[in-house]
DNA sequence: TAGGCCATCTGGTCCT
DNA sequence: AGGACCAGATGGCCTA
């Protein structure tokens, strides 16, 4: 109760009455940024879109984040080296634990050793920091110890809640009127796309592709290959000269194609997945140990959105019925309980 | 071991 | 015409 009294009077006060705790507050977070984007090339998608505000978001998370083997480093996915054709996987060749080289060419030990050094030094930042002053309104996180209720206990106060939204209506007409709802923007769905090889323009590129296409594509022949791609293999087993853009693949498309549309294909898929980590990474959960699916994702970071909104008194809702704060605390609470605890759910019954 | 989740391939459709 | 988008099929990985 009163660690969230002074969670969301923190937040407002910081937005509403001190400038200079903005200021420095913004200086710490530009250092934290700069460190960050320094030591974690493979998130430089969220730190182009997000900027520094984000950034510290994400980085506190991470911070209090115990990652899983599976999780750790993969969590972000690492556009730039897809872009240059190295994505690190096959047809079906995924990510194995005992990887000691995830596909940049640089040793785990090596990375864990920086990624250390990055979390030791952010840490120090984070110290420096007066966290209360401005922390992310993330009323239903849990602390790492503990998934049970008490994180959500204790936040989830509807007097409390009232009262906040009372005090941002009483001090925006008097200091910082608020700029209007931002224009909906298309998401920018470009970074880390893989770029057309056209021959005409870039030969080398072409000849890239090419070359990788055809390693995959030789997978594809392999025995283990066969029985994975029940549908596609015998057509490749027949051809021994995969590369030969002439052979017809399918009624429409050659192999050549039909391998570069695959290619596209999962350029667009890892770039949807690389946004849904950022979003993960930005919305509250019930346990950080537990990665959310992509649908939990979506359905908390809505309810999530609709309560922020309207404790900015805006109206986000699809019916534009503006509901209560209360009532939003009240639905994202029981959201988040349920995405976090479906599994264990349906097991116990 | 079953079920959930996810990555990948594939072919059809839409769009520029 | 070719790329983007979509949904179905399939198989691997993980968890309870």
């Amino acid at each position: 109760m009163v660690t969230s009294h002074i969670a969301l009077e923190g937040l407002l006060q910081n937005r509403l009455t001190t400038d200079i705790c903005k200021d420095t507050l913004r200086m710490q977070r530009a250092e934290l940024f700069n460190l960050y984007t320094g030591k974690h090339h493979a998130d430089d998608t969220s730190s182009s879109s997000c900027g520094a505000e984000m950034m510290t978001t994400v980085t506190i998370k991470r911070e209090a984040h115990t990652p899983t083997t599976d999780q750790s480093e993969d969590s972000g996915v690492d556009v730039s080296a897809m872009a240059d054709g190295h994505d690190g996987r096959g047809p079906y060749k995924r990510k194995r634990l005992d990887d000691s080289d995830d596909g940049d060419g640089c040793p785990t030990a090596a990375k864990s050793s920086r990624t250390a050094n990055a979390a030791a030094a952010t840490a120090s930042v984070l110290r420096s920091i007066n966290m209360d002053a401005c922390p992310p309104f993330r009323p239903w996180s849990c602390s790492d110890e503990s998934s049970s209720d008490v994180g959500l206990r204790l936040f989830h106060d509807i007097r409390n809640v009232d009262r906040i939204l009372t005090l941002t209506q009483q001090r925006r007409g008097e200091q910082f009127p608020l700029p209007p709802p931002p224009e909906p923007q298309p998401l920018d769905l470009t970074k880390g796309h893989r770029p057309m090889v056209r021959p005409a323009d870039d030969a080398a590129s072409a000849l890239d592709t090419t070359t990788a296409d055809t390693e995959s594509a030789a997978e594809y022949a392999t025995p283990s290959a066969a029985a994975s791609f029940p549908c596609a293999v015998p057509e490749v087993a027949a051809e021994t000269s995969i590369t030969t853009a002439t052979t017809r693949y399918s009624k429409n498309m050659s192999r050549a194609r039909r391998i570069e549309a695959n290619a596209r294909e999962r350029s667009r898929v890892h770039t949807i997945s690389a946004a849904f980590d950022t979003l993960r990474a930005t919305i509250p959960s019930y346990s950080r140990n537990q990665k959310l699916s992509k649908l939990s994702t979506i359905r908390i970071a809505s309810a999530y959105i609709l309560t922020l909104s309207r404790l900015l008194d805006m109206d986000y809702s699809a019916e534009h019925d503006s509901p209560s704060v209360a009532e939003c605390v009240d639905n994202i609470t029981g959201i988040i309980h349920m995405e976090g605890k479906a599994r264990k759910r349906k097991d116990d019954q």
